[in-house]
DNA sequence: GTTTGCTCCAGC
DNA sequence: CTGGAGCAAACC
């Protein structure tokens, strides 16, 4: 152990490398505290590091030391937030300065001082003498004249008195009349002018429940159908707990797309508390910003996708998780964590409540929910069963059966009827296909030939308009062959839908009907797809042809038709999941159809109607599907009612993934026997971007059985000969496999 | 992850 | 003897 004088100190400093520790450094006599912005020499180049410690002492010895180059005064992260990242470093078995500094603004992890829209607010220090006012100033008399009402103006409110404001306060800034003092900005909300909803019996009896511990951990699940008011209940029940002093909400949202509307309406609604969101649309200096806004304790409400979840807020009191089935919650590279889990451990951490809101909850939550003989009831469930807009109807959920109706082109004749009656009745309708492009491939009808990818095992889909055929998985394009490269023949055809293609046929059917495709494709840039929907709104499409982007959050008041043209490869899908997911995909989708006070309705073009996740459907019943999946899941000993551990590993040279798979499998299996340890396998996709993929799954009973394996598995793989010549990741509760 | 530092061997 | 490639080790 090493030792200093007592004018120096040892800062133990967390930093954003792949390393399962912290590194100290001496600091001579530089005034710091635990949570601030260093800047540190590290293996010969300067990194941003993190305060976590200030010793006298060191494990390291003195002279390996290097010394703190610089201090930032900038920011002082909170040690509130530091127990929540411990716990992530720990359950995902991720670095912990790796982790720390991911869920920083970029600008906090450059080495410079963070600077980020700089917003002052002015104070008058001197009185001014009446002669510097001239009678021709008339921007500077209404300045003085502001102040002489308040105390304090800030810059929103002097750019309301004069656009000019600046070059008349800047001089008695620099006389030292008027004192500027900087703080951090938060765009001001607009009250709405119109009523505060009247709330249902069930509506009010689920914020009565949830309000009658608001200073205890409790997760709550608010399940209600499309419609059912689920905003409606967040925002009564978060102004409840934003009137006490100083309480900070955060409310989860799973996608960007969603939160222009959800935003909307808590800006209105909430307006007398400062609200920020933070996602990845925002600009740097805004992220920054809206970031430091939630961590000064200025911002009452936080609207933010998964990442949000490891804000600091000093006060927070409650968490909203909207949508929270809803896949997007789960990070899909780095460390693999579920924003939905992480929440839950912060509310537990801060003793707080958490809702979750869903119309078709995951089966984890569903499972806590409800009481079983596997589990008690672990979650309170309140449930809203009635549409909350009075004369608003739930759509009408129906099958064709394509062995009966059989499509041409992708559409059958009683699908092309309906949209032909909306037409006519100058309704909207829309076609939700989950698949973008022409085609999803190209084949030779003489030797069988089709167009794949040579990096992937994956398809070519057809991209018509511009003659290319393209890769969704790694990006790679070529053109549309002339002719086939197996065989020679010239007779290659697109097989299959996608929206690309279904556009063209509405096109040759309905000559006059304005159609519009929203994918990921047309809908590349910034506003599209903002652009597109207000189109819509304002009626200016009669059919639109879309993908999942469709599905969510949008309210189309004259849209009374959806049609679903493919749903059968999600059916009998190999993942353990597709079925769950694809309920809520359709019941999302049928939440488009009739939101107004037209009744809607919904067709889904099937092979199997008689499937029972479309009985369920029909009866917009979730609650008993989601019961005969849970029973399926147990009987398998799939989640909810066990444990996955997936440990994903690649590399160009197959040999090696199955070399360092093997040896994983083996090790685990001596460490325990607590633990099911499958023999590693191939994905579905088996070569991803020119690497051959292959995983092992652990199976347990209870985390804990899979934590205890992992504390030593996981140092075990990291010193393995291959470990740093191939790709590997441990994804903890994976979502799929 | 990135940098450093070591070995090895080609090339002069 | 020098220099670059290739690989392993350390990073405070």
């Amino acid at each position: 152990m090493s030792s200093l004088s007592s004018t120096s100190n040892i800062l133990s400093v967390a930093l954003d490398v792949p390393l399962d520790r912290m590194f100290d450094y001496v600091n001579h006599n530089v005034q710091v505290q635990i949570g601030q912005r260093v800047v540190v020499p590290f293996a010969g180049r300067q990194l941003v590091g993190i305060v976590m410690a200030i010793n006298q002492h060191s494990e390291v010895p003195l002279e390996k030391l290097k010394t703190v180059i610089h201090v930032f005064d900038d920011i002082a992260l909170d040690m509130q937030i530091f127990p929540l990242l411990q716990f992530c470093a720990d359950y995902y078995h991720y670095p912990l300065g790796q982790l720390l500094i991911s869920t920083l603004p970029l600008r906090l992890r450059q080495i410079k001082p963070a600077v980020s829209l700089k917003s002052y607010i002015y104070r008058v220090e001197h009185a001014l003498p009446p002669e510097h006012v001239q009678k021709r100033q008339l921007v500077l008399q209404r300045i003085m004249d502001a102040f002489s009402h308040q105390t304090h103006l800030s810059e929103y409110a002097l750019s309301a008195i004069s656009t000019s404001w600046r070059k008349w306060l800047h001089p008695l800034v620099s006389e030292g009349y008027v004192v500027a003092e900087e703080v951090i900005a938060v765009k001001p909300s607009v009250p709405a002018s119109h009523a505060v909803p009247v709330l249902n019996a069930e509506q009010q009896s689920a914020i009565d429940a949830i309000l009658e511990t608001p200073h205890a951990f409790k997760p709550w699940l608010l399940y209600g159908v499309t419609g059912s008011g689920k905003t409606e209940v967040y925002i009564q029940l978060l102004a409840n707990i934003l009137s006490e002093p100083l309480a900070q909400v955060l409310v989860l949202v799973p996608e960007i797309n969603l939160t222009p509307q959800l935003e909307a309406r808590f800006r209105t609604r909430l307006s007398q508390y400062p609200l920020v969101t933070l996602h990845s649309n925002l600009s740097e200096s805004e992220r920054l910003q809206n970031w430091l806004a939630a961590k000064s304790g200025t911002a009452k409400i936080v609207i933010g996708t998964r990442l949000s979840v490891f804000t600091p807020m000093p006060h927070l009191k409650m968490m909203v998780l909207d949508e929270e089935h809803d896949g997007s919650y789960k990070q899909q590279d780095g460390m693999r964590y579920h924003a939905r889990d992480v929440a839950m451990v912060r509310a537990k951490q801060l003793n707080i409540p958490i809702v979750l809101g869903s119309a078709t909850p995951s089966l984890e939550t569903w499972y806590n929910a409800t009481a079983s003989q596997h589990k008690k009831q672990s979650y309170g469930l309140l449930t809203l069963t009635e549409r909350a807009v009075t004369d608003a109807q739930l759509p009408k959920i129906m099958c064709i059966d394509i062995a009966k109706s059989p499509v041409e082109n992708g559409l059958s004749p009683l699908l092309i009827q309906a949209i032909r009656e909306r037409l006519a009745r100058r309704e909207q309708s829309l076609l939700f296909i989950n698949r973008r492009g022409y085609a999803p491939v190209l084949h030779c009808s003489a030797c069988q030939w089709h167009s794949s990818c040579a990096r992937c095992s994956a398809k070519l889909v057809v991209h018509l308009s511009q003659r290319r055929l393209k890769c969704h998985h790694c990006g790679h394009e070529q053109k549309i062959p002339l002719q086939c490269p197996s065989c020679g023949n010239t007779d290659l055809k697109p097989v299959g839908q996608a929206t690309q293609r279904l556009s063209q046929t509405l096109t040759h059917l309905f000559p006059n009907a304005r159609i519009a495709r929203v994918d990921r494709d047309s809908m590349r840039n910034k506003d599209a797809l903002t652009d597109m929907l207000n189109q819509v709104y304002a009626g200016e499409v009669d059919i639109l042809v879309g993908t999942q982007m469709l599905a969510k959050g949008h309210d189309f008041p004259n849209l009374t038709l959806v049609g679903v043209i493919d749903t059968d490869t999600a059916l009998y899908s190999p993942d353990f999941r597709a079925s769950e997911r694809l309920f809520s995909q359709l019941m999302q989708v049928s939440g488009r159809a009739g939101r107004g006070s037209v009744g809607g309705e919904v067709l889904i073009q099937t092979s199997f109607p008689d499937h029972d996740l479309f009985h369920a459907l029909r009866a917009q019943d979730y609650a008993s599907y989601a019961n005969a999946l849970l029973q399926e899941r147990i009987a398998m000993q799939f989640p909810p009612s066990r444990f996955f551990v997936l440990l994903k590993a690649e590399a160009t040279d197959f040999q090696q993934v199955q070399h360092f798979l093997n040896f994983a499998a083996e090790k685990a299996r001596q460490i325990s026997n607590q633990v099911l340890i499958y023999d590693p396998v191939r994905p579905q996709m088996e070569r991803l971007k020119g690497l051959e993929r292959a995983h092992v799954l652990l199976q347990a009973e209870k985390r804990q059985n899979l934590q205890k394996v992992m504390a030593s598995w996981v140092p075990a793989l990291r010193a393995h000969k291959l470990s740093s010549k191939i790709r590997w990741a441990l994804d903890i509760d994976p979502l799929e496999f």
